[in-house]
Formats: C-alpha cells, structure tokens, sequence
DNA sequence: TATTGTTATACTCTATAACTATA
DNA sequence: TATAGTTATAGAGTATAACAATA
C-alpha cells in the first residue's frame, strides 16, 4: 500500500512488493539463526521449540498439539524422542485418566535455559546495527504483525 | 539496548527481550503463511523454496545446494521427487560432462507463478493493519535486518 | 458417543558414506 | 586427485487411519 495514494488502513490493496520480500527473507535469517542455535546443542528446531514450551507448562499432549499445530500422533513421536533423550517426561493426569501430561527433566530445563539465552543474543545480534529508537520501533511493529498473524 | 542509557548503535549490550520475542515470533507467523499457501499447493515449503529459486535460474545440482544450503544427496532427493511431480526436468550441461542443470518444467513454473502470488497476498495481509507510513518503516527495517543476517 | 493418546504405515526431508563418471 | 552426481541407509518430522482406554 506504500505505493498508493490516499488508502486507508485495512484496505484491499496489495502491500508493497519489497515489504513481502524483506520480510520473508528476515524470517529466514532469523529461522536460519534459530536453526544453527539448535543444531549447536543437537537438538532439532522443532525440539528446542517443545523445550521452550515446556518452559512455563506442563501441557498434555492435546495441549502441546495445539500449542505447536500439529497433530496428535506427530506430537506423541516429538515427546517420544525428547523422552528416549532425557530431556522431557510423561506423567498421567491426575484430573482425567485419558490424559498425559509432559514436563521438562533437570536437563531438559538446562539445555533449555541456554538455548534460549543463546537464540536471544544471536538473533540480538541482528538487531544490532540499529539504534535504540529504530530498535523500539522496530519491536512494536514486529509485534503488531505477529498478533496479526496469529488472529488470521 | 532500548532499556539502557548513552549506548551507541553497534555495542556490545543485548537487545531487548520483547524485541527479540517479538521478531521470533514474527518468522514463526509468516513460516506459518508460508508453509499454509504451499500446503494449499500441494507442496512443501521446501519444494515452493526450490521453484522459487528457479523462476530465474537453470542451475547445477552443486550450485542448487549452495542456494539452498543442503547436501547435494539431499538435492537429488528433493528433485527426484520434483521431477516425479513433473515440476522440474533435469538436463546434463554442455560445458560440463559431469554436471546437471535443473529447470522448471510449463506446470512448474504455472505452480510457482501462482504460489508466489499466494504467498505475497497472504503475507501482505499481515501488514495490513500498519499505516502506509509504518509499512515503509517496516520495510525498511526489516530489510535492514536480513541483510544483517546475511552477512552474518 | 466423544475425547485422549498410541501405534501402524507411508511419505518428505536431511545427512553420512560409498560409489561412478568426468575433469 | 578432485569434483559432480547418485544411491543406500538411517533417522527426524509429519499426517491419516485404526485402535484402546477413559469420560
């Protein structure tokens, strides 16, 4: 919409080619700095992404699914394999029979402490080359889109 | 460095959390679209990357796993099964005896023409909600940061 | 009957190692 | 010898379908 003249927020109109771009290939850069954090501490983007939800939760695997918009049976492998790792475990509900519950392990914790702290000060890194100003800005506007992604 | 006092652009300081959390984020959402508009293609998101790059390219085998940053095994693979699709056709090069070149096949280039569309509609609208002005903001900044990225 | 979770199966994606063919 | 590419193999990640147990 940067192109057009006088349309107003929420419109039809297609934004501008070199926003799409530019924010596709951050998302690159970004999930390619995610990646490399992950890989440092053999674990999968998808695993360390198990382990910074677990972080703060117990979820059941009904709960992890949605969490990661997966299904049900990929979620049951994904817990399987961080479990064979020691790096999560499996407990059984105490408010519903049906149900599992999953939390980190002493390691699991760690490896997730660190890996979060190292994610943070490599993607940092990125940011780094702009000023406190451009640095706020930058933040509110990342944030307004992703809510926006997230209610799409 | 937004929460500090008297730093200069390029220090050593982390950024601040909600700006980095917000920017994590933001890659999942728009991987999210991404992967969303591929699905809707019947492809995955690595497979869209490959029609992606060649859209404006005949490359080789090595130089297709140089773009994409994968083992040149996993190369063969995911043009075998391109190919398969009747997507990409492969040809051995003329300056080169050893050397395959990958193209894009008519329904190919059909499927990529019209993902890419896809993908920049779908993403444009997670922006849709900022102003013009914020949008060349945003533009800006982000390509900023992926270039950051891409020196890094 | 509906929900929760697992298992069986199949496919994609990825890497390592071993191989062939060409330079 | 070095490079380009394929194949064999192994493992992660994902989904669908069928199943068992619980609500």
């Amino acid at each position: 919409m940067s192109s057009s003249i006088g349309t107003v927020s929420g419109s039809q109109l297609p934004a501008a080619p070199e926003l799409v771009d530019g924010l596709v290939e951050l998302t690159f850069a970004v999930q390619q700095v995610i990646g490399r954090v992950a890989a440092a501490h053999e674990v999968s983007v998808v695993q360390a992404r198990l382990l910074g939800i677990l972080r703060d939760r117990e979820p059941t695997m009904a709960a992890l699914a949605r969490f990661l918009s997966l299904d049900k049976s990929s979620v049951s492998g994904l817990v399987d394999r961080a479990e064979r790792r020691g790096l999560v475990r499996r407990y059984g509900s105490e408010h519903d029979g049906r149900s599992v519950q999953v939390a980190l392990t002493a390691a699991g914790r760690r490896l997730a402490e660190t890996a979060s702290c190292d994610i943070a000060r490599q993607v940092g890194a990125l940011v780094d080359g702009l000023t406190d100003a451009e640095q706020r800005r930058f933040a509110t506007l990342a944030a307004r889109v992703a809510r926006a992604g997230r209610e799409a």
